[in-house]
DNA sequence: CTGTTAGCGCATTCAC
DNA sequence: GTGAATGCGCTAACAG
């Protein structure tokens, strides 16, 4: 096709080929009630030509709906989130719908500005990983008829469709297991108390050392930690208190990198390979079991996550009710040693 | 939306407020020449009842762009290309515009599909990472007039846009910095031929090699492996070897870590930290100064690869030239031993 | 400054 | 089986 040209339409499609533009329209929906022949013809000159039918005129029409899922993630260079973004794209394509993925980047400015304009391109529904902070934009009723589905973190007040992991739960069995092994002085890292994921690990963690009598210490909790490097700069704080904790609680992947990151560091300058903390961490990591401390991991399966919230999603778009009563699942979370 | 539901239109937000349609039009342009009382009440009826402009409509009149540029990649769940897609979203949103991203899980027919509805969605430009298929639905002629441009992996016989790693480069200097340690039996572990990555880092590893009067020898070099598992098998076969490689050049992350895990489970098993053979990574991945054997890494920015890959992209939107010479960009590595 | 007219590409409705 | 008319939501161009 030469330079300034653009985009066929059915109407030149149909010129080239000798028939109505109608007969080019039913040809592309499947061809029934067309002579063979003439569908013959209107494929040879869709491929002529490099005709693509326009699928925002089309979604134009009344009825016809724009075949799109939006879905905000925060993180897409975390491959958790990008393996929950395949778990949505998975069930998507199954019901014949496709993705538009954005990136909030953690920007509760951006996540409204990113769920306006899915609307504004008439995606069918919204499935968002929230970013956090206020969530007007999110609430059912400026979203004009939108469903939309929370995942993994919830909104406080927000009372839409939410697939959360057993947080609390998760968190609890995986203190309970170190306050087992005779721990009782354990660290907590985690990320901000703003962030529901955040707040609900902290609650499970609490609780286990609740029911073993102990209080928190103060001293021993770092919870504001949002990338590795301030993770690995909260351990080193942990570590180089006179009472040194004896266990850590991560609450998520980035915490967990960066206490292994400090304690390796240590390592290499010659601090010896012993003496540092066990460590229980929400979220799995690759190569957990090449690490020189023992790792339990607190495991969920993200793609799982997002194939659920999808379901979710089309369980409301098929039942055509976008203002039912809200529903809320948690997924199980698996415990296990790093497997060593 | 949910089927029986509307969006409003700007037409009852005309009513509304008790103005024409261009009013409202003009309004959510920006406002040139409205009344500000206007404005100020067509702005209010907006909000009442939840407007949103309809982009697709929008987009429909002639001149009109989409603001769209679609991005496909290979696989979603791997942070490199997560991370990828951010770099391109980036400069994206420096020029105003939204990306689309699409998964095509290194099947070609899924990255022809996609590339069509992303034509068909009226993208303005599009990003591919190639799935290394057949690629006839990426040439020129056949994506009408949208510019396309080509990251990380080229196509044979594809003469458009691309921006590369310095594959060859890179593993030329890996590869030498094993010679330089006195290795002469070096193993090499690569994902398949057919993507030019794998092509590519083969004929660094190679030529490395030569220069010193090595001729490859066939049984230290295994160069199928997608994923982790596979990679890890196939250093065992090389751990196995009677004459086992005392060096391994491992031309991507997967096969890096298959790799490590075949190590650590030798490791596990009582075989001794030592002995294992030196390894030399494309790619880097998070913990690798935590290894039990030393690692070098030959790493690159794939947040830098995805904004050299766009602004390529929109240079030609801008040029409004979407078909002079296409052009190639080749983005330096770095060597380093694992930070340790 | 504001409103009316017209048409973007497509598919539903109704004629033939 | 096929085509002509019509209108989806929006905005350029023109009229007032």
């Amino acid at each position: 096709m030469a330079p300034g040209t653009r985009q066929p339409t059915i109407k030149e499609v149909a010129a080239s080929a000798g028939v109505s533009p109608m007969t080019v329209s039913r040809t592309l929906a499947g061809g029934v009630n067309v002579r063979p022949d003439l569908q013959a013809k209107v494929l040879a000159a869709v491929k002529e030509l490099g005709y693509f039918r326009n699928e925002n005129a089309r979604s134009l029409r009344p009825g016809q709906a724009s075949g799109l899922i939006g879905v905000a993630i925060t993180n897409l260079g975390n491959p958790y989130y990008g393996n929950f973004a395949l778990g949505v794209e998975e069930v998507a394509a199954k019901h014949g719908k496709r993705i538009v993925l954005g990136n909030t980047g953690e920007d509760c400015g951006r996540e409204a500005q990113l769920v306006a304009d899915f609307i504004g391109r008439q995606v069918e529904g919204l499935v968002v990983v929230p970013s956090g902070g206020a969530a007007e934009h999110l609430r059912a009723d400026r979203l004009g008829d939108t469903p939309i589905v929370l995942a993994s973190r919830q909104v406080a007040g927000l009372d839409v469709d939410t697939v959360l992991l057993d947080d609390v739960g998760g968190a609890y069995q995986g203190t309970l297991s170190l306050l087992e092994s005779g721990h009782t002085r354990i660290g907590f890292l985690g990320n901000v108390p703003s962030v529901s994921t955040g707040q609900r690990r902290y609650i499970g963690y609490e609780k286990a050392l609740a029911e073993r009598g102990i209080s928190p210490d103060a001293r021993l909790i770092q919870r504001d930690q949002q990338d590795v490097e301030a993770a690995r700069s909260a351990m080193e704080r942990l570590l180089d208190l006179p009472d040194a904790p004896t266990a850590i609680f991560s609450a998520n992947n980035r915490n967990t990198i960066g206490a292994l990151k400090e304690i390796g560091r240590r390592i290499r300058s010659g601090a010896g390979a012993t003496g540092f903390p066990a460590i229980v961490s929400f979220d799995s990591f690759e190569l957990s079991e090449m690490m020189p401390v023992p790792v339990t991991v607190i495991d969920s399966d993200a793609r799982q996550l997002g194939r659920e919230a999808a379901e979710l999603l089309f369980a409301r778009l098929q039942a055509a009710d976008s203002h039912g009563p809200s529903r809320m699942i948690e997924l199980p979370v698996t415990v296990s040693m790093a497997d060593r």
